[in-house]
DNA sequence: GAATAATAGCTGCCTCGGCAGTAATTGCTT
DNA sequence: AAGCAATTACTGCCGAGGCAGCTATTATTC
């Protein structure tokens, strides 16, 4: 695409970065109380799907997927862990690797809130069609792929710059 | 809609608010590198674009449009105001409510970045046509209406129970 | 094969932002 | 009019998560 926003109409609102945010900033506090009868956390809910779906099962792929630091997900898996949620397992070939997997427990609590996330994702799609649901996810898939190329050419650029100052 | 989601079939990635959170872990540091050199933050950035943009004006609109509580809403202006990028106003009618304004350095700190933002989300949006980022905008607005009706709700139950209790 | 780089996970440290509580002001009720 | 509820802005307090630094292990390079 030539370049969608310019300067001279930028307007929040219509900015997607914007509505993300916004988007992000509504959904979360709601998605916490959904999972507070559980005692669970949203950032606790997404490294249990990871697990469930077989999107990520080492830390640092985990980290990748949810992007947070790899502190951060320590703890995360420290807490689900303390829980008897997920089971940490060193890995045998790469013994940097900590592989992690749901136990029956685990299993068990995300069959327990996963009910009330699925009808509270249903009341925030209320007047959507199904066709418009799957075209929200299909873009905002799209718009994700991207970021992350970004991100990672970021990252290669930081890596040259260093490289150059030494 | 009847129900878009079912616990029997659903899927994260396949998630409006899983999606919604990846994105916004993406985008939010990319905009923060975006804002550094200026020394700005995003949620800055966003105090910045309410006022601009005219969407609000006041400490408690602004903090119900990004969803921040007004303690953190109060530090947010603390900093815009001390660098001189804001003016604040006791309003003449209502001796409760703050008024916000840009001031020149306020609105030169804007233009100053304005075009890196517009730059790093046209980048974004590579790959994707004119009439894509419309709809992705579109559909991504009906979901903050509907989720900012939700909350709203929610807010009202809480305040029946409280009375309730009573 | 030794040296260097890169990766995985972990630990302090610190900032941002949410929560609860407060004072001041306004609106509502009766 | 007077008291009660609601709203605005602000302040401590605390937890979640990012950053930098660390060790152990694997990959790469010479």
């Amino acid at each position: 695409m030539a370049a969608y926003y310019r300067p001279e109409n930028f307007s929040a609102r219509q900015c997607v970065g914007y509505l993300v945010a916004r988007a992000y900033n509504l959904l979360r506090p709601q998605m916490e109380a959904v999972f507070d009868k559980q005692d669970l956390s949203f950032s606790q809910w997404r490294v249990l799907m990871c697990l469930r779906d077989g999107i990520a099962s080492t830390c640092a792929d985990i980290s990748r997927e949810i992007s947070h630091d790899s502190g951060s997900l320590t703890r995360l898996v420290d807490q689900l862990d303390r829980r008897g949620l997920i089971r940490r397992t060193r890995d045998r070939k790469d013994r940097r690797v900590v592989t992690l997997a749901l136990t029956p427990a685990g299993r068990g609590a995300v069959g327990a809130v996963l009910p009330n996330v699925v009808a509270h994702y249903n009341d925030v799609l209320e007047g959507f069609s199904a066709s418009e649901v799957k075209t929200l996810v299909a873009l905002l898939t799209r718009l994700l792929v991207r970021a992350a190329e970004i991100e990672k050419s970021a990252g290669e650029n930081a890596a040259v710059n260093r490289e150059r100052a030494a």
